[in-house]
DNA sequence: TGCAGTGTTGCTTC
DNA sequence: CGAAGCAACACTGC
């Protein structure tokens, strides 16, 4: 699931706990989780390296080492991390390809483990095993794969460039807000998420929008991704922070997962339906498709 | 019991 | 260019 708001929440959490840290070892527990080196050529890369610095870009996370190389992870569905000391990290009973543990908890399914000076160590857990690990000999190598891949930041775009970005695309503002080319960082959660709050229906045309719809639509996305990082995240599926502790979004949600509840406004209960194949929850009264080019049946 | 559904992305086809 | 379908994988819930 991770979204900017859960990504963020691991970043935060990394950052207070093992910037400053030296890389002593590591163990990788599936084959094709590195994606552009060996497992043997990448234990070797990170080796002895200090963690300098931990950003966040759209949904991925960059660790800096202190020799100008770097690492790129992205979670996909369900990739999150763990840090704890060394001894936290058992394997599952039976055969040593099986994924660690987090303190013996069996929601945890650990398959990279860096161990650290100081006796720290931190994993990265990924159920679904769709997770990417990508090392960079030089920093630069990374920016400039990300500037190719990525639109801005979505709590660092200005209002200016979101309009100028929402603007020349020809198609559903959903599809709009989670495509990482024009804005990175929302997924299906806080796409729904942000058009309730705008009150602007999700299959609505991006580039009919009125001008106080995107001012509006800037406002929401602030606001809620905001209030989602607050809150450290929402944990659907197995989505903790990096002690295991889930984040409290979810409880705080407006409509996503509330198919079937009275919406907010009293008037109508919450629909769902799906948008290239993916759930979406709306209110069928605030949330009036007004003009849409795409035809749609419901 | 089995199958639809679950956060993301990338690829192919229309 | 945009949308849809599917694949990658593993588990939950109806």
């Amino acid at each position: 699931m991770p979204e900017l708001p859960e990504v963020q929440t691991m970043v935060d959490d990394l950052r207070r706990k093992i910037i400053g840290r030296r890389i002593i070892k590591t163990w990788v527990g599936a084959a094709g989780l590195i994606k552009n080196l060996s497992a043997s050529a990448f234990q070797q890369s990170v080796r002895g390296r200090k963690i300098r610095a931990i950003h966040r870009r759209g949904k991925n996370i960059i660790f800096y080492f202190d020799n100008d190389s770097a690492m790129l992870i992205h979670p996909k569905l369900t990739g999150h991390f763990l840090v704890g000391r060394k001894q936290d990290f058992t394997p599952r009973t039976g055969s040593p390809d099986q994924p660690y543990l987090f303190q013996k908890k069996t929601d945890h399914y650990i398959y990279l483990i860096f161990y650290l000076d100081k006796n720290l160590a931190f994993g990265l857990s990924d159920l679904r095993k769709f997770a990417k690990v990508v090392f960079y000999r030089r920093q630069e190598a990374v920016e400039k794969a990300l500037y190719k891949e990525l639109g801005p930041d979505a709590l660092e775009v200005d209002f200016a460039e979101f309009s100028k970005r929402l603007r020349r695309y020809r198609g559903r503002v959903k599809s709009a807000l989670m495509n990482q080319k024009i804005i990175a960082g929302i997924g299906n959660i806080y796409a729904d998420e942000i058009l309730y709050l705008s009150k602007i229906h999700p299959l609505a045309a991006t580039d009919r929008l009125r001008e106080s719809q995107l001012r509006t639509l800037y406002r929401s996305m602030r606001k809620i991704l905001t209030k989602a990082v607050h809150s450290r995240g929402i944990s659907v599926s197995d989505f903790s922070d990096t002690a295991g502790q889930a984040g409290l979004y979810g409880e705080r949600r407006l409509v996503y997962d509330r198919e079937g509840e009275r919406c907010r406004c009293g008037r109508a209960f919450i629909r769902r339906i799906k948008i290239g194949g993916r759930s979406s929850y709306f209110c069928p009264v605030e949330q009036k498709l007004t003009s849409t080019r795409i035809p749609t049946q419901q």
